[in-house]
DNA sequence: AGGGCTAGCGTACACTGTACACATGGCTGA
DNA sequence: TCAGCCATGTGTACAGTGTACGCTAGCCCT
């Protein structure tokens, strides 16, 4: 009665017990009177973590933020991490690209710098992401659809558009992970986020250069250091990154 | 009686209320017959988080693993978020390097190296890490100070150094993270750790290549890939990124 | 020998994710 | 038109979390 029913299901339902979300998502009947949504969820629990930050996104908070009881949540949503794949996913906008599709270079630039735009609008991400192992929710995978299309005129075997796709992806994510960070750093202290990290750094390295191990830090740190411009080392490390797979692949 | 002491003090106690965790590490008497120590404390956390997960590790549970009562940790620590930082700082092994430290090469590529296998060895580094934005750790900035001295005899910049550096520690901290995130899906679902992604895929992309959506990432798929070598990937990106750095800034 | 400092203890509180049983209202077939 | 069903939303309960607070007991110095 209650045993796997075709064998569409037959391996996947050995580990997973219910439909992994997405496919969830599209057969939905959601016939009767349903006063939530999988989209209103997400977008309620975007808004939340964005105004408050995610230590303060609860399943009773977002309950009461969208006038539902608690566990209505637990019908749209097998988990607390399922919520997160749908916020990840939620954030990702892979509206139409303005740069030239033929250009492979400019498409990859824009992507990088949407992805860090986004990464900084919404600072939960990346620690979403590192928390819950989410690739391939639909709208990363409508981006990353972008970029194979970018490399298609290239003469590269699919590993190495797979591969070159993986390391960009790779840099884009940890660069906005570290700024997105020194960010929450600076918060965090008093200074504003987006201050200047020299205060940051004098004042809680203080000790550190003081003690004399990291004599050549200190040395850097004295000899004065300009203020980070985080979006043109974004972009500075971007360019880099392309640069060397496309001499590496010989494109 | 118990206002601030003495200058010292007086603009970090503004925001922090208490010395920043490194700074009590090493000015602590700890006199009395001390059972516990910070590094007894990271090490039996580490071996929890190694073995059960980060979501495993809890305070109440630590204890136990000690020997000791709960809030006897509070004592060395101020909060669970120090905890991680004692953590994060105590998987970092600045170890001599083995590289010639006059080949910049080479020991960027040793040190990023380095770091993959740490993060692969604690899976829960990276996720700590975005959870608890804590740059500049004693072991790291260790780390950080081979960097600066490998760059030592180029003509760069103090800014130039600083930012080649981080670049190449976004890439690092990227790659590194997208393999644990790879490495924890495969082993939630079915198949072992170190399986083929590929299993992967094909399972749990079936319906999203069989929607039609995607048809170039389902014509790769198709078309066959080969097993991901993640090691190989790792180093090609690196290389890529030291390339590209490289050329960008003339050296 | 005694006083004080401090490492460690125990309890208590507000809060978390979620299992389970129950109510209810809109759609369906007759 | 109306019965009945089933998906949607509700309420309560439980084990477990981080940590504030006040207490005890032993080491160190005078």
């Amino acid at each position: 009665m209650a045993e796997p029913k075709d064998s569409f299901t037959a391996a996947a339902c050995a580990a997973d017990a219910v439909p992994p979300l997405w496919e969830r998502l599209e057969s939905a009947p959601r016939s009767g009177r349903a006063t939530l949504t999988h989209t209103r969820i997400a977008e309620a629990a975007v808004a939340l973590a964005d105004a408050e930050g995610l230590e303060a996104l609860s399943m009773r908070r977002l309950a009461i933020e969208l006038g539902v009881a608690t566990m209505a949540l637990y019908r749209y949503v097998v988990s607390k991490d399922e919520l997160l794949e749908l916020m990840i996913d939620a954030v990702v906008e892979p509206d139409a690209l303005t740069a030239d599709p033929a250009d492979w270079r400019a498409v990859f630039r824009e992507i990088g710098l949407r992805r860090r735009r986004t990464a900084l609008a919404h600072p939960w991400l990346i620690a979403a992401q590192a928390q819950v192992p989410s690739l391939l929710t639909p709208a990363r995978n409508e981006v990353a659809e972008r970029m194979i299309g970018a490399l298609e005129p290239l003469p590269l075997t699919g590993d190495q558009k797979m591969q070159f796709i993986r390391v960009v992806d790779a840099f884009t994510n940890g660069a906005a992970g570290a700024e997105v960070n020194r960010r929450m750093m600076m918060r965090r202290r008093g200074h504003g986020a987006d201050g200047d990290v020299r205060l940051l750094l004098r004042e809680s390295m203080r000790w550190l250069l003081r003690s004399g191990r990291y004599p050549r830090m200190a040395k850097l740190v004295q000899e004065g250091l300009a203020p980070v411009d985080s979006a043109a080392e974004f972009e500075l490390g971007l360019a880099a990154v392309l640069d060397g797979l496309a001499a590496r692949f010989g494109v």
